[in-house]
DNA sequence: TCCTACGATGGACTTCGTCCAAGTCAAGAA
DNA sequence: TTCTTGACTTGGACGAAGTCCATCGTAGGA
């Protein structure tokens, strides 16, 4: 994680301490946590550290792509700081936990170009939908 | 459109005029509506109709599974009613449109035993990203 | 050490969605 | 046809997630 924190130096970024506690919160595998579960890592390290922060240097982490958004049907968005080895994702309908999954095969080739409408098609996101163990 | 207001029927529900216009409003290929575009072009119709008629009505037919949620990253989410042919969506990075599409292959399959973590997978969705030819 | 622009703060605000008590009405019964 | 009843609708309050902004604080260069 002090490789993020390299990069981010070397992007120009300001080390504040409440940057640095963001991302150490978001450091690790299988890590997928809604904004307010980041605010309450970082508050427990860092007490003072304002919601609007959080928020501002998630959306950051995310426009420089250090960061995945994880879109959820009518949930928070989730954080994915795994976002620099390209994985898709299982949730469980329950619970609404995320694991990372590597499928095999070639999804953007699955994709016709009589289906492609024209578009310049750039990416594919899949996420798989059962219950998990503990739901089940 | 007519059938699906008969297989409500023949599911005990009663018909109503608010539900009749939300039915219509969601009639056609390609809609993806958010909850407030389904308000606002039923309202066109039955001006009286609440917001909160529109999200039960939308909550019903998600639930009995005549209607989709299409999860989009930060947005509203969309309705789609053709529920009943499967199908994936293709979304423009730019002006967030979204068309439906059938990929070749099987998703599903394509997920290895060792990564489903004791899951029950049950569905998948795809998501395929980028730009429609208006904003390339 | 001093300066200053970039970043943090917190509270107001917006958007999206849910809940509820009270009123309305679709459709079966007589 | 009229009656009855409980399912449905309504509008407004509420709540969660997320954004905005004026002001304050401080990282890091001079």
């Amino acid at each position: 994680m002090s490789d993020l924190l390299q990069r981010l130096r070397s992007r120009g970024w300001r080390l504040t301490s409440q940057r640095r506690v963001v991302a150490e919160v978001l450091d690790g595998d299988h890590v997928h946590l809604t904004a307010d579960e980041v605010h309450l890592r970082a508050a427990a390290r860092l007490p003072e550290i304002s919601r609007a922060t959080v928020y501002n240097t998630l959306g950051e982490l995310v426009a420089i792509g250090e960061v995945l958004e994880v879109s959820t049907v009518g949930r928070a968005k989730r954080y994915d700081p795994n976002a620099r080895r390209p994985h898709q994702h299982l949730m469980c309908s329950g619970c609404g936990m995320i694991r990372d999954v590597h499928p095999v095969g070639n999804a953007l080739g699955d994709l016709p170009e009589s289906e492609r409408f024209g578009f310049a098609v750039g990416s594919v996101e899949i996420t798989y939908r059962g219950l998990c163990p503990a739901c089940a």
